[in-house]
RNA sequence: GCCGGAGUGGCGGAAUGGCAGACGCGACGGACUCAAAAUCCGUUACCUUUCGAGGUGUGAGGGUUCAAGUCCCUCCUCCGGUACCA
């Protein structure tokens, strides 16, 4: 008998595959079509990772399954090789980025077919390219001409050591994505997407998507929609009379109980009404917290928050109140008005701090009605209104509707929803990304350039400084030009855009990657889009998928998509942490890659260890042992089948032929539903079991040379996703394939619901709940007849001694119960 | 704090409310071998045992049920996210 040769038959079936164009997208019009997408990696010089493996092998044994289901498939590849991770690694080895590209793109591509991912490499798209980042300025422009995309220099976020201004998404609580390291705030004018304009439809069409709950709460959580209202207290102040003092709160039912207001250091009224005599100490405290990062001011509050008087008094307009004007750093200058009306009785951090300055705490919401007393704590639950003028009596909840309109017909204040989602900052002064195509004119101020594409030029020095200027503003040739508009002298802009742009429409493209006159064809965009199933890692939660979403609703707005969500089921693999139990990352040089495995192992056991380890969406600890398992399982497969490739007709043992069948059903299904349900662990353990299930069986007992072929070319069949060689490779041995065909053009088998029926079952047989015996009963015996050969048993009859018992349930199929 | 998820053998993990620990790894014993590797066969939750079996076990404590890893309540721990958002 041949024995297993791994790399053998690698080196045979790649090519022949290949040849015949098996990964090439189908376009069968009886077929129905699926869309599979992998998040395109971006290219890295440390290549693919085992990690990586986990999101590219499940998704092509689904591919395959989903060919021999008889779809069309798409599954597509390509680079997302324009932005920061590209870049820092063209920084740090020196070379070019568009050289770095090259040769780390090359690497994936081998690697990828090394544990044979099946992509239709005739898609593959690269975000570098000038033919792609062509239409993502398209794309910037279109947002422009809407009104979406703008200039502004508001504070920004700005990580001091990648030397990179970073959206709200990119420097989450105060962190650079890239290198963890602390952000600080700058100001510099940079390009905005108004993503806020879509806030409410990017909160409420998350509702209906098939994706994981904790990504769908993440972006709930960053939208961060919140229901309150503004009020307006006014100021009397020295120099300019009375002005206004809006602070929008949720908890317009307290307001009786502000007994005073707090306004961000950054606040622009601040100077304007802090009176002489506080000046000094006010200017001083908002240099003081000037200084401070926004972690550093949360790191000191929670040792005690610290705030200064202004002077100022500020009348709440629902009772007439003076109260005083503080100036404070645990207010936020981003959010709401970056002022508060404090109510220290029911909000914990005004509590805190009405402590600390010794200022008044009134209580204005009681439980049922009763004051709990607040001089301790805050109660921040909602109640009934105390102390509360002509509100007094109602319940919080309704209060703050019925509060809000009279603020309102009163015209000071109104209800009003807020946001924590800012706009994206999506402008980076770095050389690796696709202009942003405007030109800045004297006369006619920012004019798009829509003579596209805008193409990077090729420069010697692109290493970014702290400036705030583009390695671009150095290119004399390239920065001048002339108007488009009025054919004066003017300058690009300089900014590139951030790679998260690249990456925001990119889905789209695969659909006809080689459209030359539009960013993608409508008329295959229609065929194929929403993505029918889209894999990755959950790091993108807010920050990729949010902006992707944000596009696609802009594009359909624009009439050029019919549908507004542009992922309908997500799915992300599970972390795999390495030896040094971190996660397994590039950037911390704990990789195990799949080039060494698949020389050891093969490429059949790597992918079946893969899908085996655990489950798809766990984390998993890296650990190779277990790749001997499959490996071993890959060898019994080939061994047994070649064992009992010739048959001989001998006695068929009819008993053993119907179980026989009923395993090989019984696997066929679980195979295809745990497939099917991403439940690759238990679809690998159904097939070692019944591989396990013949072996035992193998000279014990024979079946029919119908069953036993049936059992060969479907088990072969099933198995094909998972490990493509060695089945191919018995299907041709076993006589099944024709020259030119392989098992992977296979139609998919179904089972016979027939076979999965029994003659006898056993069943089990409890005394109070535990197991005291089982009996073997025909499949269609009757409840009573069960119950009889229960009782009849030893067992139960020692236990009963002549009684009768009190209950006895049974469950046909499964067990009797007696309960004594 | 808030949101999401998870706690099951030595390890990764299985279990439509119905036989807890499938499958795999590791370990131990045996066969084959001059020997080893590979392969094959067996054992492998814990305690007791007269070897028939008996008892205990799914983070903790309560509850519902004939029956709970699974459902409900109260906690604890871990992972991920987020956090002075008014």
């Amino acid at each position: 008998m041949k024995a297993y040769n791994f790399k053998e038959l690698e080196k045979k079936w790649s090519p022949v595959w290949e040849n015949m164009g098996l990964y090439k997208t189908g376009d069968d019009p009886e077929k129905t079509n699926f869309y599979c997408l992998d998040y395109f990696p971006y290219p890295s010089g440390a290549g693919l990772s085992v990690g990586h493996c986990r999101n590219y092998i499940p998704t092509d044994v689904i591919c395959r399954k989903k060919r021999m289901d008889g779809h069309n498939v798409l599954h597509p590849m390509g680079w997302d090789a324009f932005g920061q991770p590209a870049e820092e690694y063209a920084i740090k080895t020196g070379m070019h980025p568009v050289e770095v590209t090259r040769v780390n793109t090359e690497n994936y591509k081998r690697q990828m077919k090394l544990f044979e991912a099946g992509y239709d490499w005739e898609r593959e798209i690269n975000s570098s390219h000038p033919d792609y980042y062509k239409w993502t300025q398209y794309f910037f422009l279109m947002l422009y001409d809407k009104g979406l995309a703008y200039q502004s220099d508001n504070f920004q976020m700005y990580c001091p050591s990648c030397r990179i201004v970073l959206s709200n998404e990119e420097s989450a609580g105060g962190i650079c994505w890239r290198c963890s390291g602390e952000v600080v705030k700058k100001r510099l004018p940079q390009w905005y997407l108004k993503i806020t304009e879509y806030a409410d439809r990017l909160l409420e069409e998350l509702d209906d998507l098939d994706w994981p709950e904790n990504i769908k709460a993440m972006q709930r959580n960053w939208i961060g929609r919140s229901h309150g209202a503004e009020v307006v207290f006014s100021i009397e102040t020295e120099k300019d009379g009375v002005i206004k003092l809006p602070v929008y709160t949720t908890r317009i039912d307290t307001i009786f109980g502000a007994t005073f207001c707090v306004l961000a250091p950054e606040h622009p009224e601040l100077p304007g009404i802090t009176t002489e005599k506080y000046k000094k100490d006010v200017e001083q405290y908002v240099k003081a917290s000037g200084a401070k990062t926004d972690l550093e001011r949360l790191v000191a509050s929670e040792k005690g928050k610290t705030g200064i008087f202004t002077g100022a008094f500020a009348t709440n307009p629902f009772n007439g109140e003076k109260v005083p004007i503080w100036t404070a750093d645990y207010v936020l200058a981003g959010y709401g008005t970056a002022a508060i009306m404090a109510v220290p009785a029911h909000d914990e951090r005004d509590h805190a701090f009405a402590k600390k300055y010794d200022l008044p705490i009134i209580e204005v919401i009681a439980p049922d009605g009763i004051p709990q007393g607040v001089e301790d704590e805050a109660t921040v639950a909602d109640g009934e209104l105390i102390n509360s003028g002509q509100f007094s009596g109602l319940n919080s909840e309704e209060s703050r509707e019925v509060m809000a309109a009279y603020a309102e017909s009163n015209r000071f204040g109104k209800a009003e929803t807020r946001y924590r989602i800012r706009d994206w900052l999506v402008s980076r002064q770095r050389y690796w990304g696709a202009p942003i195509p405007i030109i800045h004119c004297e006369k006619c101020g920012a004019v798009p350039d829509r003579n596209l594409p805008v193409v990077l030029p090729d420069v010697e020095s692109y290493e970014p400084d702290d400036s705030g200027r583009s390695p671009l503003a150095a290119c004399q040739d390239w920065v001048n030009t002339t108007c488009p508009k009025c054919g004066m002298p003017a300058k690009r802009e300089t900014s590139t855009m951030a790679g998260f742009a690249c990456s925001s429409w990119y889905f789209l493209r695969f659909a006809s990657p080689n459209c030359t006159d539009a960013p993608f064809d409508m008329e295959e965009v229609k065929k194929w889009l929403p993505v029918d199933l889209y894999v990755g890692g959950a790091e993108h939660a807010v920050m990729h998928l949010i902006y992707a979403r944000f596009w696609t609703k802009v594009m359909f707005d624009a009439g050029m998509l019919d549908f507004t969500e542009p992922f309908t089921c997500l799915k992300n693999q599970g972390m795999l942490i390495s030896f040094d139990h971190q996660k397994m990352s590039n950037s911390k040089g704990n990789v195990i890659t799949p080039d060494e495995l698949v020389v050891k192992y093969g490429a059949d056991a790597l992918r079946l260890y893969i899908i085996f380890m655990g489950p798809f969406e766990a984390e998993i600890e890296w650990s190779e042992e277990g790749l001997a398992g499959t490996y071993r399982f890959v060898k019994r497969v080939w061994n047994l089948f070649l064992d009992t490739a010739e048959l001989e007709e001998i006695e068929t043992d009819k008993a053993f032929d119907k179980e026989l069948r009923y395993e090989l059903a019984r696997t066929v299904k679980k195979v295809t539903k745990d497939i099917d349900g991403f439940q690759f662990n238990t679809g690998v353990a159904a097939m070692m079991e019944f591989l396990n299930f013949l072996s035992v069986n193998r000279g014990k007992a024979s079946s029919s040379a119908v069953t036993w072929r049936k059992v060969q070319k479907e088990f072969l069949t099933i198995l094909a996703p998972a490990a493509p060689f060695v089945t191919d490779e018995l299907w041709h041995m076993l006589g099944f394939g024709e020259e030119n065909d392989t098992i992977h053009t296979q139609k998919w088998p179904e089972w016979v619901e027939k076979d999965l029926e029994k003659d006898t079952v056993e069943i089990v047989v409890q005394i109070k709940g535990k197991i005291r015996g089982r009996i073997s009963v025909p499949a269609d015996a009757s409840r009573e007849s069960i119950e009889q050969m229960a009782l009849g048993l030893e067992k139960v009859q020692d236990y009963l001694k002549g009684a009768v018992p009190k209950r006895v349930i049974v469950v046909p199929g499964r067990l009797v119960n007696i309960i004594g």
